[in-house]
DNA sequence: TCATTAATTAAACACCGTTCAATTAATAAA
DNA sequence: TTTATTAATTGAACGGTGTTTAATTAATGA
């Protein structure tokens, strides 16, 4: 049962949607970003849009989804064998570089409060260890850190949270104030991270 | 040189309009807040809102502005006399609360990046002692702390910058996450206190 | 070839922010 | 007090928005 020409036909106008989409904010920030402009751009008329997504917002949650992923992968890094402390210097480092090569993308994703969003963004949860993968990993380390006597002993989950928020606020400053070029930025980084670490000391 | 009747029912106006927009931003939520829906509200025609207002950014400014000023007032606390540790502690604290006091306002203010309100929220500048008041404490507060041994020795405005970044991140996480009435929320807090008190331990 | 299904649209609805010429009301000058 | 001036207020319009619906066109399977 193949897909039909008309099916990939289909699939392409809703690919074309989202990619004229992501042009129009890209080239013209969100504000702009209207369905109208939208179905203009590819020749459609307006009602287009209803035909592959429910509304404007489910639109705006597949583009939001989208760039979460890339996000993530660009936050993804490897750590293997080392001792935790470098593993989590690693780890935070990791993270700002990734958040800051998609800035826009971030700060519409993690500062979104939109049920759907934080479906997946939020860490706060006390199971957020079953919840987010890429969470289990800070734990993990957390815990090594702790076994190994690097860190003092901790409830890993409530320090992980603790930790990662200090990590998203210090990106979301940096973001939001548009500093990721300032020469000051990468020593408040460094200084961020090695406050954490000495606070995790044992 | 006293003001005239007029200028008296004139500002009663602009403030009719602005504790309208107060109201609906309330009961119904940003979304809901258009020109039109205000001037419904007190029976004057959208137009009215031209003659007070330059459009209605600079009406939303005011709005931002004014719950600003309520959350530094709920944020303003004294710590006199305490050990570097215990006010920073004292002062971490008074942050959280008078942050979750008006989650809604500030989230508005402190996620914002428009230029006007970043002029007042921003922290990261070089300079952020001259023109932050409420930091020129927290800087001062780490200078103490150094000075008598109680913290490491370091760039006291770097470390400030990275210290509130960190309560801020916690602080937009419990309010973007709606945690404000968790049991774990205080535990965290707690912990990202402790753990950014001994980060600065010698 | 024909019935069925899917894709697409034009038109309308009810909103929105903003501008402007015209009108009303209040003040200052004569 | 009447008049000229200024300020406050409005109705109507412009061009935009998201969304729904009924009608139309195109593709599919029988």
């Amino acid at each position: 049962m193949s897909r039909t020409r008309q099916q990939k036909q289909s699939e392409e106008v809703r690919e074309k949607i989202l990619r004229a989409a992501r042009h129009i904010l890209e080239e013209e920030g969100p504000d702009a970003l209207s369905i109208r402009r939208i179905t203009r751009e590819i020749d459609y008329s307006a009602a287009i849009v209803y035909h592959y997504f429910r509304d404007k917002d489910d639109l705006l949650h597949h583009l939001l989804m989208e760039a979460y992923g890339r996000i993530l992968e660009a936050i993804r890094h490897p750590q293997e064998g080392m001792p935790p402390a470098e593993a989590l210097r690693a780890s935070f480092r990791g993270y700002v570089d990734g958040a800051l090569r998609w800035p826009r993308e971030y700060r519409a994703v993690m500062l979104s409060a939109k049920p759907g969003v934080l479906a997946v963004t939020s860490v706060l949860d006390a199971d957020v260890r079953e919840k987010r993968p890429a969470f289990r990993q800070l734990i993990a380390t957390i815990e090594a850190g702790v076994a190994d006597g690097s860190f003092a002993p901790c409830d890993p989950i409530l320090t992980a949270q603790a930790v990662w928020c200090t990590m998203f606020g210090l990106v979301t400053r940096l973001i939001l104030e548009d500093r990721a070029e300032d020469s000051r930025c990468s020593a408040l980084i460094d200084r961020q991270i090695d406050l954490i670490l000495k606070g995790l000391t044992p």
